[in-house]
DNA sequence: TTGCAGTATAAACAATTGTTTAATACAAAG
DNA sequence: CTTTGTATTAAACAATTGTTTATACTGCAA
């Protein structure tokens, strides 16, 4: 029965995704992922062999989830200012959908430096070799202008606990003080690079 | 004997700051703690009675660490100019000094929101209420220009793994590189700030 | 129907965890 | 020396962990 199958596979990766995101990869059980499932726990080996397995599959797309959609951007306005709107934009519009995304990627990179796998930062490096070779960019000015945006889209969100407690921000607020923010923080790297 | 009991508490304080900032707080365990303090196991509970109090020091002290001497800064120069300058000077030696102080806290926070105590959180409202009070800043400008500065400084830090691997940085070199930060990051925040 | 392969379940397993206990060592005070 | 209170130890404890096993169920082909 190939359908139900599917179901089932998709049911605890959906499971498991929330689970690791909210407890980390030491925080999260398999018996919380197969309750979280509705499935016996058995069923997580049998289908991802182990929770280290499981546990790759769920980081990966993490991981592609903002950083294989934020460079596709990147040379497909005209200008410059374009460009950055544009990434800005998109970026932030990841994470207000998914704001645990970049405190559990980091987070997890720094307990385990090994989860990033080649196939995983491969990805950048193509879009970085792209750019480079076109001459659009010098290397530096381009890992110090991915510092930036990356710093001022991602950090708030990692940050965002304390934010909301120090700043007294609802649930509700930190989105739309994000959504605002796209227009500070593009004007903000405009300014610099003007400079 | 007065002496030798301050000595154990110090070097157990010692060996868990290490493996709890390295390990965070699920993936530290008493027996790993207590081998680094070179110390017999029951002795931690004999002294910090359980771990999860351990760590409540550690974290606090983390969190003191970085955001404690931040602030000390803001009115300490003539201009905004200086003050944002010092600011950023300060953030990032501690960083420098203490590269992974930044990811385990928010780490932690994110896991377990509930380690933002009261006293923990206290030590930024009395600046921010400082601030606010003399004049000298509006609420929401001092949040914005707090959320800037702290992505521009902190997050290099966070994201250093990836950032090493994806753009071929050596660990020297990253404390050189976000040395030589100091000023484009000072730069960017002026320029924004003129605007 | 029978047999088979894939799927599902409850129970067990061994390892690791934080914590406690019972016994001992030791130094200072009486 | 004896007593007393603190410090230290090795061992045990109970709970939780990821994983495996032995068994049963299910639907389809022969």
């Amino acid at each position: 029965m190939e359908k139900s199958r599917e179901n089932v596979e998709n049911e605890i990766i959906e499971a498991a995704t929330k689970v690791f995101i909210a407890k980390g990869y030491k925080g999260a059980t398999m018996r919380h992922i197969a309750l979280k499932a509705d499935i016996n726990l058995a069923m997580l080996n049998y289908y991802f062999r182990s929770k280290d397995n499981l546990f790759d599959i769920i980081f990966e797309r993490a991981f592609e989830q903002i950083y294989g959609r934020v460079f596709s951007v990147v040379t497909r306005g005209n200008s410059m200012f374009d460009n950055i709107t544009e990434m800005v934009s998109e970026f932030i519009d990841i994470l207000v959908k998914n704001p645990y995304l970049s405190s559990f990627i980091f987070s997890e990179i720094s307990v385990n430096p090994e989860r990033l796998t080649e196939k995983v930062f491969a990805m950048f490096q193509k879009q970085i070799d792209k750019e480079v070779a076109d001459g659009i960019i010098k290397p530096i000015t381009f890992m110090e202008l991915f510092m930036d945006i990356d710093s001022l889209c991602a950090f708030p969100f990692i940050a965002q606990p304390m934010f909301k407690k120090v700043f007294n921000i609802s649930d509700m607020n930190f989105g739309v003080l994000m959504e605002r923010r796209k227009t500070s923080i593009t004007e903000l790297l405009i300014a610099g690079i003007r400079k």
